[in-house]
RNA sequence: GGACGGUUACCCAAGUGGACAAAGGGGACUGACUGUAAAUCAGUUGGCACAGGCCUUCGUUGGUUCGAAUCCAACACCGUCCA
């Protein structure tokens, strides 16, 4: 109990302790009848990466998994004709059914590296929501007041701001309620931008169509790289699952010091204890705050990829970026005609016009084998290690 | 259908005839410093040219003017309000 509930903010303690009576019940009722409760999430597959903050959730259904319950994991294929409002984005470009379900694979594969594959079951909502009528829209729609979507935060400022508010909008929350519905779902889990959603749509429409209402399993957000904003591909700054270990290592540790705390309770494995003091050990100053980084980007690299990678990931980081040593590793450049700087620079792609390799160059952002170049019409020979800025490397080949 | 407002660089946003390749902020990039790609500070941020300078860009197309992001016309898209 205290396990599931572990991490989960309605920030309203009232709010958490029905959720925890009403959880508490079911659980009790499935232990009696034998049958595991029915826990979903629901992923929007507009894009085809997983980021790290989708797991937040899924380790979430995976600690249900564990404890026997049936999860199922979501695909909105349908819900994304809409795209969530939580986003203030507009409408976007439908996807086709190839596309959707192309991605939607992709979405359940890397799942998979959290999930038990074969215990979870993938189901798209456009399997029960394309066949509704508009009778059915209706009879749905009747549950609800204009009010209870304006008073919604997101809806709330932007009608404040005088900013367009699709009509079509106010129907995600329907759609994800009655993808409840569909499920017959007990429990269903989400990031804390879905409160609306989760609690009030769904809720309401399983009580309208007179199933229990589910219980939602609300979990905060995790931010981005920038430390401020949630993290999102749209935003760019996300942390890919389908990366390398060196990459996530990396990803992890450009972020600012401030969003540690998020990091260590929404995407490590550690216990709570070892959390808080992990926590606490950086606040007292017994950790170098740059040493806590690494630990928490070992710790999360090695969730995600193993033990081993993780090392290596993190000795390359030391070299590379602690030590600016040059990687051993790099591509290798043909030159096109004479091997003169400025050009090898533009072909190369390194940058994307002379006149930003000319101010590059000024500003000692390009080095020749280790040392700043000054001139940009100077001949390279093969063999030469070409680096611009701190990362970004070529070995010049005949 | 009517009234009014908007459309500027990666994003937000100033600019209402010449000093505008276009203020400011964000982001990004580089450097210094450091504790890492954190924080802070400095610089850069359309393209071409060694440089003087040249070329392209302020929704689109035309027009006025020696000269237009700025004025005019038409069009397109967006928003608010009224119906």
């Amino acid at each position: 109990m205290t396990y599931l509930m572990r991490g989960v903010d309605y920030g309203d303690p009232p709010m958490f302790e029905a959720m925890k009576k009403e959880l508490r019940e079911r659980l009790i009722e499935a232990d009696r009848t034998g049958k595991p409760l029915r826990v979903y999430c629901g992923y929007d597959p507009r894009t085809s990466d997983l980021h790290i903050g989708h797991t937040v959730t899924m380790r979430k259904l995976r600690q249900f998994q564990e404890l026997g319950h049936h999860v199922i994991f979501v695909i909105g294929t349908y819900t994304a004709l809409i795209g969530d409002p939580s986003d203030k984005d507009k409408l976007r470009a439908q996807l086709s059914t190839e596309e959707a379900k192309l991605n939607a694979e992709t979405y359940a594969e890397q799942a998979f590296r959290l999930l038990d594959r074969e215990k979870t079951e993938v189901r798209y909502n456009a399997e029960w929501l394309s066949s509704l009528t508009f009778r059915d829209l209706i009879y749905l729609a009747s549950n609800f007041t204009l009010q209870q979507f304006l008073t919604r935060e997101n809806f709330r400022k932007r009608w404040e701001s005088e900013e367009a508010i699709y009509f079509h909008e106010l129907f995600y929350a329907i759609m994800q309620g009655y993808d409840a519905y569909a499920l017959d779902a007990d429990v269903q889990v989400g990031g804390s931008d879905q409160m609306f959603n989760i609690m009030t749509a769904a809720r309401k429409i399983m009580t309208y169509y007179q199933k229990k209402p589910n219980i939602g399993i609300i979990l905060p957000i995790l931010p981005g790289t920038d430390g401020e904003l949630k993290m999102s591909k749209s935003l760019g700054n996300h942390i890919p699952l389908n990366t390398t270990p060196e990459d996530m290592f990396g990803k992890v540790m450009s972020v600012p010091d401030k969003a540690m705390p998020s990091y260590a309770r929404l995407v490590t494995r550690w216990t709570v204890d070892k959390i808080e003091a992990f926590l606490a050990a950086v606040n007292n100053d017994e950790i170098h705050p740059r040493d806590a980084k690494m630990e928490l980007a070992k710790e999360i690299t090695a969730a995600f990829f193993d033990q081993e990678q993780a090392e290596i990931a993190q000795q390359h980081f030391i070299n590379l970026f602690q030590k600016g040593d040059i990687p051993e590793e790099m591509p290798d450049f043909k030159p096109l005609g004479e091997p003169v700087l400025l050009d090898i620079l533009v072909d190369s792609g390194l940058v994307e016009s002379k006149s930003q390799a000319r101010r590059l160059i000024q500003q000692n952002g390009v080095k020749i084998d280790s040392e700043p170049a000054t001139d940009p019409y100077q001949l390279l020979s093969a063999g030469a290690i070409l680096q611009v800025g701190k990362r970004h490397f070529i070995r010049l080949i005949d």
